[in-house]
DNA sequence: AGAGATTAACTCGAACTGAGAAGAACTGTA
DNA sequence: TACAGTTCTTCTCAGTTCGAGTTAATCTCT
């Protein structure tokens, strides 16, 4: 905010040319065990051909309300997301035509259909975060800001559960965190882990209908629980190499 | 961002009014332990006589930039602060005069001189949180999230270590804790987990030249050290209740 | 039927935690 | 000066949590 008095003796609309406000928004899912990001293909200069974080501007609506939109129109319905904001990005340079300031959010989906080619996105796909490099503008920094909070999120807080469906396996949320931080967690900890955190997790009584593909008995199924953060947290295994 | 076939397709003056993009800044600090923030009188309509957090205009400059010059602006030589981006508030609605973005920072301060009455605000000073209610616009909010964002953020960063002095005593940390928090840790589990967290701090091989005020032995005198995160983290204990 | 994989539960020692206690050092006051 | 009270610092102890490994049971695929 700013004071009456800022805005007088500030304004000057030379001085402080048009500023436009965007929202960008890097949506995380997993196909396959393997993290992607959602990206549309730019028609356009600048940065024609390009992959970029999809968004657009912000109208009369709040900016929470705009990342979902955006994200609407890319992607069809959206169940069970999880969006929050991230950060703003607003260097100036970062667009050659104008100042623009980018609100970034990140989202968390569970798998959905590929993304309709429709909204205003030439062309609109899920991509394994390991090969999403090189994108317009300053998506690249968008992008490892988005990646380092979800790594560091799904250690204190429910959020992994939103990667998956209502209901899940303990093997099925391992597998979550396994592609968010690009490492397995030992599986038997993990179990105990889990299970212990009060109102992570919740028994369903139901079991999977089948073993897993290579094998196994089948898993019981079990929903979020209502706990809002973790505790004690699930710490990643490479915290110990931070000392 | 925004690729540009959103940008044309999107763009129509009347449809998106001018934005207006402001930084402000929760600066913290601690006097006499207790928590208190920075905030400016506001002399104009609206919110005229209200206090409000210390912010202005974006200039052409980065968001950095500009929250640090606002910074210096309202208090002075800002020597050992550290400042975080925390996040943007940009409701329609939120300032009655226009569509004002807010991108909101986070400053954590050691003691500082009482604020220059210069730069743009009618008069500045520091409030203790618990009175700074009230406040003009949403800083209400804003300073809500900033407190927030400190209480956690001393948990498993070494952010303590910018509310005090160059070289501080392991109480004068615990009187930080305990002032963001709101509750005092166990003195000893304290002392023993701020000494075993590799790289928190560093024993500077002094001591205090007197005792506390009220008794007690000189005190080792300790400067912060190069870690970036804590680990293990310091919990709060009220982290507890949580369950 | 058998090989291989997986779930789920258990064991063990190491590390960490909260709570309390105690000794030494120092202050201000009687 | 002596004393009461406060504080810094270290220590103890039991309970909890952790990483790592093991085991039994279950299931899929060949």
């Amino acid at each position: 905010m700013v004071t009456e008095r800022e805005f007088l003796d500030g304004y000057d609309p030379r001085a402080y040319p048009a500023v436009a406000v965007t929202v960008d928004v890097v949506t995380l899912t997993i196909r396959d065990g393997v993290l992607h990001v959602l990206l549309v293909e730019r028609g356009e200069q600048p940065h024609a051909g390009r992959l970029a974080l999809p968004g657009g501007f912000v109208r009369e609506e709040t900016l929470d309300e705009a990342a979902l939109r955006e994200l609407a129109e890319e992607t069809g319905i959206l169940p069970r997301v999880h969006l929050e904001q991230l950060a703003t990005f607003g260097d100036p340079g970062r667009d050659p035509r104008m100042r623009v300031m980018s609100v970034a959010y990140l989202a968390f989906a569970p798998r959905l259909p590929e993304p309709t080619v429709g909204g205003d996105a030439a062309a609109a796909r899920w991509v394994p975060v390991a090969a999403a490099t090189g994108l317009a503008f300053d998506h690249d920094t968008i992008l490892a800001a988005g990646l380092e909070r979800a790594r560091a999120k799904i250690e204190y807080t429910p959020l992994a559960t939103a990667f998956v469906g209502e209901e899940f396996t303990i093997a099925q949320l391992r597998g979550v965190y396994t592609a968010v931080w690009g490492e397995e967690p030992h599986a038997g900890n993990f179990h105990r882990k889990v299970l212990s955190v009060p109102g992570f997790i919740e028994d369903t009584g139901a079991t999977t209908q089948r073993g897993g593909e290579r094998g196994g008995p089948r898993s019981k199924l079990f929903r979020a629980g209502d706990a809002r953060i973790l505790h004690p947290a699930l710490l990643r295994p490479s915290a110990e190499e931070r000392r």
